[in-house]
DNA sequence: CGGGAGACAATAGTCAGACGATTCGGAGTC
DNA sequence: GACTCCGAATCGTCTGACTATTGTCTCCCG
């Protein structure tokens, strides 16, 4: 026998799922749904906020407040995805390269399309984080590296191809605590980097998915053979 | 102010995605919970269902019963994905185009790596879901459709490609309610299927992958018209 | 006439305490 | 040895009250 509080949620999650419910829509207070399940206040509310913290349900307090059916949103998604991969991760249930195939077959293909759908603005912001990579700062091109593949990522116009790609790059760079990296480890991260962006610039989609392809391969060489 | 039963959620969640709590240990009992973070036990109670509800925290009733800290599980992970692509697509947040796109990107890339790695036991199931595709009944092609992607994926022994590509394979086949389809698509695809499974058995793996891609682009083409 | 202060109402959030339901283990019995 | 019963620990549920938050309306003062 499932948990009453089970029940109800499952019941409004399909509600919801099956588009009942449709997105924005206020329920009834939480007495009066109670009500209507016939169970305590308490164990509805129970109820609502399994559903509040899987981004179904949103509450607010006060008049006019209550319980919504929640817009869908991209960046829970890839929040929970993130997190999730690195408990995978760190359970062992996923390897480094598992996560390194991914992220390759993701971001390649992220690449690929950015060269074909890459607007001027893009263009600017990536060239920018390039400069930033520059700097003679190691956190500052740390942090210039990042921003150049979420740019690129985003350029690809995709946004489900986005929230996977940069779910699966954001668990991967918190999986590795402390890179210690020489000099000419970041060079050549920054030198593949400007080569991609040529590529991109050129609109030549194969050229910027094969050298995302090799870019990817050897700084996963390099965190493979640090972290053993 | 954030609500006190979030505010101990999130302390708790923190402390599961740091490690402090290590899968499978059990919590304390909720009153005792309860005490140590200054609430109440039905407040208390609503940050632990929060979590259970994310899969982060399970709970066990009856003697010897109480909150573990759950182990990590793909298939939860799929699941959700599955569906919140599936509400992601119905708020036209994500379009059928974004929907193909990552499709082909996850699905070309787990043929190729089943090419190369595909064990006997797995080109035996793939040869059964050829099979009951030939079947008159339509029903059972359909299915028999179904499982040969599912276990090509399963077979590129990739467990994160396989989560990913199956909940975007799945929550795709989930939107087109109800394709009336020809005869003639049904063989089409068949056809298709048994040419991958061809490289694959030769483990040929740029032919797979680009058959797959062949074939997502034509089963694409075809929804699309439908759904037009 | 305008605007600010304050009361009001509706709602979610919190609390305390009690009892029920489930599960496991152990004692006792046949 | 197997079955039954009992008790303890724990989560699950209920009741009822109070608090906090927030939008609205009213009223008074300038």
């Amino acid at each position: 026998m499932l948990p009453a509080y089970q029940q109800v949620a499952e019941q409004i999650q399909d509600l919801i799922v099956a588009g009942t419910l449709s997105v924005g829509e206020r329920l009834p207070a939480e007495g009066e749904l109670a009500a209507q399940f016939g169970v305590s206040r308490s164990t509805m509310r129970e109820a609502l906020r399994s559903l509040s913290s899987q981004s179904l349900l949103q509450t607010k307090r006060g008049m006019g407040g209550g319980t919504f059916v929640a817009e869908p949103c991209p960046d829970h998604v890839q929040t929970y995805l993130e997190r999730s991969i690195g408990l995978l991760s760190g359970a062992a249930v996923l390897s480094l390269d598992d996560l390194r195939e991914a992220r390759e077959v993701l971001e390649v293909a992220a690449a690929w399309f950015a060269a074909t759908r890459r607007d001027d603005d893009e263009l600017r912001d990536l060239e920018a984080s390039l400069a930033s990579q520059a700097d003679i700062d190691l956190g500052g091109e740390f942090k210039g590296h990042h921003q150049f593949h979420i740019i690129l990522v985003r350029a690809a116009q995709n946004r489900l191809i986005e929230v996977l790609a940069l779910a699966v790059f954001m668990a991967m760079r918190d999986r590795r605590n402390d890179l210690e990296a020489s000099r000419s480890f970041w060079e050549t991260i920054a030198s593949d980097h400007r080569d991609i962006f040529a590529a991109v610039v050129d609109r030549d989609a194969d050229a910027a998915g094969l050298l995302m392809r090799g870019h990817i391969a050897r700084v996963g060489a390099m965190i493979a053979s640090v972290e053993q």
